[in-house]
DNA sequence: TCTGAAATCTCCCGCGT
DNA sequence: ACGCGGGAGATTTCAGA
């Protein structure tokens, strides 16, 4: 994992079909070079997957919103995060420190789908209290790139 | 935009390096016209680019962390933009409802580096009050398909 | 959108460092 | 362990219809 590996990375990150000849040109090394450390480095477990990036606002998902929650008295932490992993709604979901036990990003059609995804999620019975936050613009959307510093 | 683009769209946020052929034997078209569907989704913005997804902790960035902040009474929004977007540290950016304004998804080394960077996040001078919530588990950390429903 | 051919690329192997 | 070069095989990409 030297700075060989982080500007490999950081090149399949802004463009994963550029050619292995084509990163080699960057680093100094050979197209089966390459090849052989991009292998490496997904058997490592450091690239986990090859993906695409796909406009949300394209599947009608223009909604994006933070959901705070608490566990239930009764509630259940296994059952909870069944639930969220199986939803499509749900694109993170965080156990995390401080007063609210979770935090969800959910992505929704609507402010209305937004209301009904609340309403599910209490209904479900594992979540207590819970209260959402929605994203009016966004600045950084997403920071692909795995910089040096 | 059908249920083939859709389709199509699933196996690649998948395996983005999946050959057209194979795409083509399950959505029933031949390895040209799946090109030529993919091409034009890059070209409508659908597709925002091919990329990988790293292992964070691969990057000695170990630790997720939500920072919520206000605007600082003198500060300027414009700034605190531009902070954000060039922090290698700040990985989303967003501009809430609510009693705080901005919520900033950060990824650092440690608890300590967490520190350093609420600090400097003062410091700059565009922040008000910010609090940050750490992340302990991910039961799901990132939902990369864009599912059917 | 398909077929088929041409250009390009990936991937594997042996060899050298 | 790591990298290089060659060549087979697969893949993308372009033409024409």
């Amino acid at each position: 994992m030297n700075s060989i590996d982080e500007t490999i990375l950081q090149l399949l990150a802004a463009d994963a079909r550029r050619a292995l000849a084509d990163i080699g040109a960057h680093v100094g090394l050979s197209p089966s070079a390459v090849n052989e450390r991009i292998r490496r480095l997904v058997a490592r477990g450091v690239i986990r997957r090859f993906t695409v990036e796909v406009d949300p606002a394209a599947l009608n998902r223009a909604i994006l919103a933070f959901v705070w929650a608490t566990l239930a008295e009764t509630g259940d932490e296994a059952k909870l995060h069944a639930q969220a992993s199986q939803d499509p709604r749900v694109i993170e979901c965080h156990h995390v420190t401080g007063e609210w036990r979770y935090l969800l990003k959910v992505r929704v059609e609507s402010l209305a789908a937004l209301e009904d995804f609340m309403t599910e999620l209490k209904a479900a019975g594992q979540v207590g209290r819970s209260h959402a936050v929605v994203a009016m613009s966004s600045p950084v959307a997403d920071a692909y790139v795995p910089p040096l510093g």
